[in-house]
RNA sequence: GCGCCCGUAGCUCAGCUGGAUAGAGCGCGGCCUUGCGGAGGCCGAGGUCACAGGUUCGAAUCCUGUCGGGCGCACCA
């Protein structure tokens, strides 16, 4: 982390949420780990901005917004610049060297920006139980530990000739993947290589382990967990798993690969068996959307990627503040004011839209934001949802009373097609949990949760429930207590509020 | 150059372990409300499933090729 959060962030954090969700309701144990990147090129841009430029960060401004334009000044200023080029080159070998004064800078700047991002997170519902930061990795001592660890292995092993010659490798014996380096020439650990000591430690064949600290921020609502090896001291349970599902998108998907190959080919086959890289693809930004954010526009071109880098991009923030304000032009419908105070809020209304806007999509699939199109708030959206569950909670709330949800209820000889078609929707429920807790396409979830509220919304329409007598009556709020008891369980799974009344 | 993914109504997308007239949302046309909140429901127009071959009783779905788009192929993370 080293800028606000942009909305590329936001398909990887809500379709990790929702996965983390569906695999509980599965009754899987989940550990959700953020990984904190504190000691890349890119934090060190950012700290390399906020010494260089000389900029106050306004009273209003949130940190992390700040440090946006930040990285992209000093980005677009060192393309010219020698001089900060080299400054760039001297902070990224120290912080790599461990420099006491630059490593401490380094992870206090990402601490402000991660707290914002968990801020930020907070709004769609979505936490972490563990921040793991990159640098406690490394002072924890994983990588020296699986180095020794490697040394053992007969093909893991130092070349002496050709191109790698001087670095440890991998040898794969596998055509699609080269040998892959571990430790370059000058002693270092790759990226892979620490990746590899950090899943060593996810599953649990790892001797050493982090310190922990409860990350104390006071505007936070839930506090998750940190790796800490300064001031961490409990000894706490983490790590350890069975299964191991990385949220990365598709670019990543051959580093991720190797890892996985490696894992297998260092004699650790079960646990790559049960690795498992979730792939989506990434999110453009549509012509109209990138114009307006002053990109460069090329005629043939439709679509256009963010680039924190040139500060292109949309921050989740400003699009929440966004659809929230269309949520409350949309609705001004002032009838039922006087019951305001029971409503959720616009912002909750306005997370619903967006968070089952990057949940509905085939995750392969990329997505082209458009400002104006892409987050709908009627029709298959998630309001429409909340709509349905309260609807429902209308009905009951009207019938209150208990009686009706009686244990000897009489099932009508002829069921009325709206009534057999929700039933039907609704007994599909169980297998659409455990479909998707097995292969963990959360897109079939939504198309099947508008199904749902469609049905239920057909149903309403065509068959009236307080208006009708007797045992039809009975059967058809048992019938609304079904669907309001369905409907709050898929809500939860997607991160999305069930509403009293909206 | 090589590898992986994608191309379905005007727009955004489901459907793809082969099976009946290819489904939704938005947009467009029409109808429904003195109420269990219309943020909704119903009906309609709109598609040679990129193109060309092949396999099959049967192909949007499987195979091959062409075109168009995305992403990869490090001693970077």
């Amino acid at each position: 982390p080293n800028k606000a959060m942009h909305i590329g962030h936001l398909r990887n954090s809500c379709i990790g949420d929702t996965v983390a969700r569906i695999l509980r309701k599965n009754n899987y144990e989940v550990e959700v780990q953020n990984y904190v990147d504190d000691t890349g090129v890119q934090v060190v841009d950012t700290l390399l901005g906020l010494e260089e430029i000389d900029k106050e960060k306004p009273e209003d401004q949130p940190f992390d917004h700040f440090c946006w334009d930040i990285y992209a000044e000093i980005n677009s200023r060192m393309k010219e610049d020698r001089e900060l080029q080299d400054k760039e080159e001297e902070l990224l070998r120290k912080i790599e060297e461990r420099d006491p004064s630059v490593a401490e800078r380094a992870r206090s700047t990402a601490k402000r920006i991660v707290n914002a991002h968990l801020k930020t997170c907070e709004n769609f519902n979505i936490g972490f139980d563990l921040l793991v930061w990159e640098s406690d990795i490394l002072e924890a001592g994983f990588w020296n530990q699986t180095f020794e660890e490697l040394k053992n292995k007969d093909n893991f092993t130092l070349k002496d000739f050709g191109p790698q010659s001087g670095c440890w490798v991998v040898e794969t014996d596998s055509d699609e993947f080269s040998d892959k380096v571990f430790v370059k020439s000058d002693g270092t650990a790759t990226y892979t290589a620490k990746d590899l000591a950090y899943h060593r430690w996810k599953f649990g064949v790892m001797d050493e382990d982090f310190k922990y600290k409860e990350f104390d921020d006071p505007t936070l609502e839930k506090q998750p967990w940190s790796s800490d090896m300064e001031e961490g001291n409990e000894e706490e349970d983490f790590g350890e798993g069975d299964r191991v599902v990385n949220v990365i998108d598709i670019s990543q998907r051959y580093p991720q690969a190797v890892l996985k190959k490696s894992l297998e080919s260092l004699g650790y086959e079960k646990q790559a068996e049960n690795f498992r890289h979730l792939k989506y693809a990434m999110v453009f930004l549509s012509l109209p959307t990138a114009e307006k954010l002053g990109v460069d526009i090329i005629e043939e071109k439709d679509q256009y990627s963010i680039s924190g880098r040139r500060g292109i991009g949309i921050t989740v923030d400003d699009l929440l503040d966004l659809i929230t304000e269309r949520v409350e032009e949309e609705f001004e419908g002032e009838e039922y004011e006087e019951i305001k105070e029971e409503e959720v809020d616009d912002q909750d209304i306005a997370a619903a839209a967006i968070r089952y806007h990057f949940l509905k999509y085939d995750s392969l699939k990329p997505v082209v934001f458009d400002l104006e199109d892409s987050i709908q708030v009627l029709g298959d959206t998630g309001p429409y949802l909340q709509y349905s569950y309260a609807r429902a909670q209308g009905i009951l709330r009207k019938a209150k009373k208990e009686e009706y949800l009686q244990e000897d209820l009489v099932v009508p000889e002829n069921l009325e097609d709206p009534e057999a078609h929700l039933i039907k929707l609704l007994t599909l429920f169980p297998d659409k949990v455990k479909q998707c807790g097995d292969d963990l396409d959360v897109n079939t979830f939504t198309d099947y949760a508008f199904d749902l509220a469609h049905g239920f919304n057909y149903f309403y329409e065509e068959a009236p429930v307080l208006g009708s007598e007797g045992d039809r009556k009975e059967f058809r709020l048992f019938l609304v207590k079904a669907f309001s008891y369905t409907m709050k369980n898929l809500l939860d799974i997607l991160g999305i509020i069930a509403p009293e009344r909206i």
